[in-house]
DNA sequence: GTCTATACAATGATAGAC
DNA sequence: GTCTATCATTGTATAGAC
């Protein structure tokens, strides 16, 4: 370790420089308040797990709060854009929300620690942690959900008997029991054939049509 | 404030007073702990909430980590009791799936803080936090909805078609949503009302009947 | 922009008197 | 069993050199 020399240090930019240490930061603090959580997590552990010294922090974000903000506000982006892109999709309101579901399945799949971070400000403390807005992500999936049901019951594919928010807390039940059991680790995923299935089970309850009792699937 | 003389304080005999002190520092605890969070909250406040001093606390409990845990094995005893009181419900599978889900969402209302202590231990940092076994909250759960599922299918009245897994998943969402509700503050928590039309929803899905549309309840 | 060195408050836990 | 007083450690954040 002490026969490393600093003139090794790869030359870059001074606004490549400071990107770098911007993400460096950013990717330590997500893996550090993800393992200790927000409170116990020190910024000398983030700062350690970066490669960079404190005050390069307090450069950047100036507080442990304003880096945990700046982490869920880049999540928060993320996640609204795939939203966006499954209540676009073509197709019968059963396939639509299936890739609603399916989307955001794989979403949390590929970012579990942030996603784990984001849950826990979100139902963490009131007291010590950010302010943040997180209901925008209940209010934007319930009201893709809903906006796909009420599409489908005006071409006749679900009964109008059903409630689109009633359908919309289902559909986003699931979701939540899909996401949280990649939330917990010791807990095994559960797979997409699954979630099939499962969606299944609902929609023969909110649709139209009804499979008999051992019918092949097509 | 110093008017108050010491020995204005109510006797009591030594076993009371100690059962006294603990229970006092376990419902501080609960309150401090949901309010801070775990990390966050300090022996200090805690003790100051129940009127009495640290060393009362490590003489009863030992550490801060300790009291955690105790609270939550009271917890752990009273969900599985009201669990146990579930299964053994009489009814059609209907009546007893509802029955759960109507007394853990009672059950929940009444204990928000230490649901949410709770909540934020199972789903918080590995490090930091006492190991504590939850995934017996989800066993006994699912355990429970899947042995309703099967009678009922046994009587003909859910469909053979449907997994009593899936079924329990999609049931352990329907809570899942309804609980979070009230479990984060500044979301207005859903009724019974809705409750059993989110789960008839599900039910006319897994079970064998169907209303037709616009039909009448009853 | 990034460093070394440090200020200063708060923490969990304990010793020892009563 | 409960207290007062205190310890060692760790926390966030900053001053000032480069």
């Amino acid at each position: 370790m002490d026969s490393v020399e600093p003139d090794a240090t790869i030359e870059v930019a001074p606004a490549e420089q400071d990107e770098r240490t911007r993400g460096r930061l950013l990717r330590a603090a997500v893996g550090v308040f993800d393992r200790k959580g927000y409170a116990a997590a020190s910024v000398r552990e983030i700062v350690e797990m970066a490669g960079v010294t404190k005050p390069a922090l307090y450069y950047h974000f100036g507080s442990k709060e304003r880096l945990l903000t700046a982490v869920l506000e880049e999540a928060a982006r993320e996640f609204a854009r795939a939203m966006e892109r499954g209540v676009r999709r073509p197709g019968t309101a059963r396939e639509r929300l299936f890739a609603i579901c399916k989307d955001l399945h794989g979403l949390f799949q590929e970012h579990v620690p942030v996603v784990r971070v984001a849950h826990s400000v979100f139902f963490g403390p009131v007291e010590g942690a950010p302010q943040f807005d997180f209901t925008t992500f209940d209010r934007e999936l319930e009201r893709a959900v809903r906006q796909v049901v009420e599409d489908g019951q005006a071409t006749g594919e679900i009964a109008l008997s059903a409630l689109p928010a009633d359908v919309a807390l289902v559909i986003m039940g699931v979701i939540g029991v899909f996401a949280t059991r990649h939330l917990h680790n010791g807990r095994e995923p559960l797979d997409l054939d699954t979630m099939r299935r499962v969606l299944g089970l609902v929609f023969d309850g909110a649709f139209g049509e009804r499979r008999q009792q051992g019918e092949p699937r097509q």
